[in-house]
DNA sequence: AAGCTCAACAACCGCCGGGTT
DNA sequence: AAACCCGGCGGTTGTTGAGCT
């Protein structure tokens, strides 16, 4: 891996960012002009970690200031997220780490952040460039659609999946429209967990991001579901889904962090589960189609998916390391 | 040795939601 | 209610080094 702190800053630049204020027009982001660009040095590694020691995270427009870098706020919360915080874990992602995210990327799709959020010591950015380097390649590979995790359309080239809408100019369309804070509210993190029905049917019309958001809301609606103690009449969705009528407007409900990890953990677990007994039994592919998928798709509605051999190949239940224990 | 290509990953960008004033 | 600030997210880009020709 390289060492960005170690790296030679030939492209530094002096550079102000730019935010928008809401009615949309441009104001700078760092009041302060002429702000360093590029990779961190280690005297600015040095600086922001032993001010950050002394004064804690958080202001973080101002702290450039407060601790004496020529950096914008943003590029220090960055640097130091994604590379100095102490419980930053580095080093090669293990296979049972590789396993995780397979699963949690069917479950949630690019939620880097809620995938980081169940892999200690992983970034999402981290999790985000392994995805896109590594393991969406692998499933390529393996004629599995990393975006959807369901088999290739074999008129589908690969370069079509290459990355999800990378051009800028697409970015407006095929950007996942984020369903009420997807990251932080609808599914974890913040207390409110609240799904706002008008958004979900808004992301359910995105023709790109279908599987995605099928999977979250389906998820999400199941959970509120199971906090309510529905009874069994769940409603199913299907591939097609419609969007979420006014009935299902008032299931939707509140649920703490405690308990969508617990459902979360709940999902994972069963189909390692489920995959391991898959494996002790030799059975043929289609048994592969993990449990998770299986268990998910019975109470939620969903379609199955497809990359068990990967995932299964990685995963020894009998591993005391093995990451799904950390996951609590 | 020089030039080229590609993989890896750190860093940047634009946008958004929540909180505060 | 509106404006503003802040922190966070996901997508994308830029830089670097390794490998190949």
């Amino acid at each position: 891996m390289r060492n960005p702190a170690t790296a030679t800053t030939p492209a530094t630049k002096l550079t102000t960012t730019t935010t928008r204020n809401n009615s949309g027009a441009k104001t700078p982001c760092c009041i302060k002009v002429g702000l360093k660009r590029g990779p961190w040095t280690p005297e600015e590694d040095e600086l922001l970690a032993s001010y950050i020691k002394r004064e804690g995270e958080g202001r973080w427009r101002t702290l450039p200031k407060r601790a004496g870098l020529l950096r914008c706020g943003k590029s220090c919360r960055l640097r130091w997220m994604n590379y100095l915080r102490p419980s930053v874990k580095r080093g090669q992602i293990a296979p049972d780490e590789e396993d995780l995210i397979l699963r949690l990327h069917r479950l949630l799709g690019n939620r880097w952040s809620l995938i980081a959020g169940r892999i200690p010591g992983r970034t999402d950015n981290e999790i985000k460039n392994y995805w896109n380097t590594h393991l969406s390649k692998k499933l390529i590979n393996q004629g599995i659609d990393p975006r959807t995790h369901k088999p290739l359309n074999p008129q589908q080239s690969p370069s079509d999946l290459k990355a999800p809408s990378s051009s800028k100019a697409n970015r407006g369309a095929a950007t996942i429209p984020k369903p009420n804070n997807p990251s932080s509210s609808s599914l974890e993190e913040t207390s409110s967990g609240q799904i706002t029905t008008h958004k979900e049917n808004e992301y359910f019309q995105s023709n790109n991001t279908l599987h995605q958001y099928q999977t979250e809301a389906a998820i999400a609606h199941g959970f509120t579901s199971l906090l309510n103690c529905e009874d069994s009449g769940i409603e199913m969705r299907s591939n097609q889904d419609q969007g979420i009528s006014n009935e299902e407007d008032e299931d939707i409900n509140y649920c703490t962090d405690d308990v969508f990890s617990s459902f979360l953990n709940s999902l994972i677990n069963e189909e390692a589960f489920a995959n391991q007994n898959q494996m002790q039994q030799q059975t043929n592919v289609t048994a592969h189609a993990d449990a998770l998928v299986s268990v998910t798709a019975t109470t939620f509605g969903l379609v199955q998916g497809w990359e068990s051999p990967i995932m299964s190949s990685n995963f020894n239940q009998n591993d005391p390391n093995r990451v799904n224990d950390h996951v609590n």
